[in-house]
DNA sequence: CACTTTTCTTGAATGAGTCAAGACTTCAGT
DNA sequence: ACTGAAGTCTTGACTCATTCAAGAAAAGTG
């Protein structure tokens, strides 16, 4: 039983609705910041047999219609999340890799108006902040 | 004949002088932005036989030691680049996936203080734009 | 219900980056 | 300068996330 939102979901942005992309979706927000292995057993306890290539096709095609967003902090593998288009970043744990979510510091879009953007159009801000969660800072 | 300022800033650091770390901070300081396999090449210009491995190995600990930056836009491979510690940003062209440095707008540190940061104590605050460079929007 | 298009499965390939062991430099101290 | 210990480099093999390709299956349309 699939609430039946992802499917509105899928419809909104004229994907069709099946079973693998729903599990993905599914999958995607009960685990925020899951990396595509994660996304990939998460997506199994729903659907046992989807392939892994279906699971990459979905997040591949549900991130190009904006209903997920992938991250990937360098040295790290892609991560995925259902928050979007709420312009909000992420903290990244230089020890443990853990991720969590940030709202900007300032109230309004951040930076989003570089100074001097050499003739680029620019379209989105993506901020990653560097820094070490409180678990890792406990045991230095 | 390498300018002295790059054995200079090696020893700065406590890290010792070798050909390939000359070759390889030559080759990024000459090449700002430019992909590993590009650095491996521009190091071999000045030193023929280094191995990709002491590229990277010097690339990493080069990193470290906080004489080169690494960014890692999604989508690309690793760039590197020499231009550290003032607080910089990137735009990248989705089309092409060239990139260009953008001072930030605000004056002071951008976004530094994230409004809450879930105990993380943050270091870094790394910003990429996304957008469409000047050549790439031309041809549309 | 049959058709067309898009998506999924299967299985193999790609390639940036890493690992490991031994040979070789670098540099502090004699 | 020379020597030795510590730190680096070379070589070559390997990992594993991600992509490619071709046929099979399912979704949506009239």
């Amino acid at each position: 039983m699939h609430p039946p939102d992802f499917q509105q979901q899928l419809r909104d942005v004229a994907l069709r609705v099946t079973r693998p992309r729903l599990a993905v979706l599914e999958a995607v927000h009960a685990h925020p910041h899951a990396d595509t292995e994660s996304v990939i057993a998460a997506a199994r306890a729903l659907l046992p047999d989807v392939s892994h290539q279906a699971v990459y096709d979905s997040l591949h095609t549900l991130t190009e219609a904006g209903l997920v967003r992938s991250i990937k902090p360098a040295g790290s593998v892609a991560r995925y999340e259902t928050r979007t288009g709420d312009n909000h970043h992420h903290v990244v744990c230089r020890s443990c890799g853990s991720i969590a979510d940030v709202d900007c510091a300032v109230g309004h879009v951040p930076c989003l108006t570089a100074s001097d953007s050499h003739g680029f159009v620019i379209d989105e801000a993506e901020v990653i902040y560097w820094g070490v969660c409180p678990e890792c800072s406990v045991r230095t």
